[in-house]
DNA sequence: CCGAAATAATACGTACACCTACAATCTGAC
DNA sequence: GTCAGATTGTAGGTGTACGTATTATTTCGG
C-alpha cells in the first residue's frame, strides 16, 4: 500500500538492524544531552547531577526533603544519593539535620551558595532544553514529551517488578510456588 | 481560555514545575529501561553496556571493528570503550588484534563464548523493548521513535559543538573573534 | 507491650561516563 | 623526505549507577 514507505521492513524481528530501535536512541538522547549540559555548565564546578539535585530540593517541601524522597523524584538510587550529597555537603551547598520526627532520617537543606549555584546554571539548562526541543515542530512537542512520559513510567514500573523482593514477599512467592 | 486544557500552564518558563521537561524524562526512561535490563539479565553475567557492545561487533565489520568505531556506534567514549573491552577480553568474549594497516588501531573479533552470551540475551533485550513499546498506541510507536531519533542527533550534535577544539580549530576562531 | 518485618541511611565493591594528559603512529603540506 | 597537526589507544582521576550487607530506628500484628 505505500511503496514509498519509510519504514524499513516491517515485517522484520523488533532487534533487526535496519529497524529503530529504544534503548540505543535513549542512549544516545541521554548521555548526549547530559555531555553537552556538563560541558557547558563545567565553569561553574556543577555536575549535571548536582544540578538536578539542587532542583529537585528547591521545588520541594521548605523544610526539607529527606534523602529517600530525594532519591525518589530523582529517579535514582540511595548509595548514589548519599555520596552526592555528601559532596555536596562538603563544598557547602547543603547540609543534613536530623529528621525531627523519624531519628533515621536526614532533612536536607539548600545552604545560599547551593542556591547561588542553582541561580547560575538555571539559565542554561532551560536554553539547552529549548535548543534540543527546536529540532521537533512545535506543535509535537508537548505530544512527545507525553509519550516519553508514558515510556519512562513503564521502565519504573517493570524495573520495580524486577527488583529483589522483601523477604515478606519472598515468603509469599515460596508458598505460591509450593501451591 | 481553555480552563480545561490539559497543558498546565503553557505560558510558564520551560523549566517550571508544571511544565514536562524533557531531561527529566529521558533521565527517568534511560536509567529505569537500563535497570529492568540489568536485573533482567543478571543470572548471565552479562551487563548491559556489554550486550550493547556485543550486539554492535556482531552487526558491523565481519573483518572487526576499531575501538574508535565502536565508540561511534555505541555513542560512548574512547576510555569507558577500552575499560569495557579489557574485561570482555579477560571473560574470553572478544578479542584485540593489530589492525593491518593501521599500527595504532585494533581489531575487536567476537569469539565463540561472547557469540554465545549474546544469543543468550538477545531474547530478553527484544522482549523488554515490546514490553516498553506497548505502552504507545501501535500507531504512534514509528512516529515517536523518529522523534527521539531527532531528539538524539540534536544532543550529539550540540555535545560536539560543545567540545574542547582541536588545535586548528582553536586558531579559527581566534582569528573569526579577531575580525 | 513485644518481637518480626519494614524502612532510612551507610559501608563497600564493581562497572561506566568522561575529563586531561600522553605515547605511538599516520597524514598531508611544504 | 620532513615536520606539524591530527588520530588511535592508554593511564590516571573524579563522579555516578547500583548491587549486597549492616546498623539504627520505626511500625505493626498479636
Amino acid at each position: 500500500m505505500s511503496p514509498s514507505n519509510p519504514i524499513p521492513a516491517p515485517d522484520s524481528p523488533v532487534d533487526s538492524p535496519v529497524r529503530r530501535r529504544l534503548p540505543p536512541l535513549l542512549r544516545r538522547a541521554w548521555y548526549g544531552l547530559n555531555q553537552t549540559f556538563r560541558r557547558r555548565i563545567a565553569h561553574t564546578g556543577v555536575t549535571p547531577d548536582q544540578f538536578t539535585a539542587l532542583r529537585t530540593l528547591l521545588e520541594g517541601d521548605p523544610m526539607g526533603m529527606t534523602q529517600r524522597e530525594l532519591t525518589r523524584l530523582m529517579s535514582s538510587d540511595p548509595n548514589t544519593v548519599a555520596s552526592l550529597l555528601e559532596r555536596m555537603e562538603t563544598a557547602g551547598w547543603i547540609e543534613r539535620k536530623q529528621h525531627e520526627a523519624d531519628r533515621r532520617a536526614h532533612r536536607i537543606q539548600i545552604l545560599p551558595t547551593g542556591k547561588r549555584k542553582f541561580t547560575q546554571v538555571r539559565k542554561l539548562a532551560a536554553s539547552l532544553q529549548t535548543e534540543v526541543l527546536s529540532v521537533l515542530p512545535e506543535g509535537d512537542r508537548e505530544k512527545f514529551l507525553e509519550q516519553l512520559t508514558l515510556v519512562g513510567e513503564m521502565c519504573r514500573k517493570l524495573a520495580d517488578e524486577n527488583a529483589k523482593p522483601a523477604k515478606a514477599v519472598v515468603e509469599k512467592a515460596t508458598e505460591t510456588e509450593q501451591a
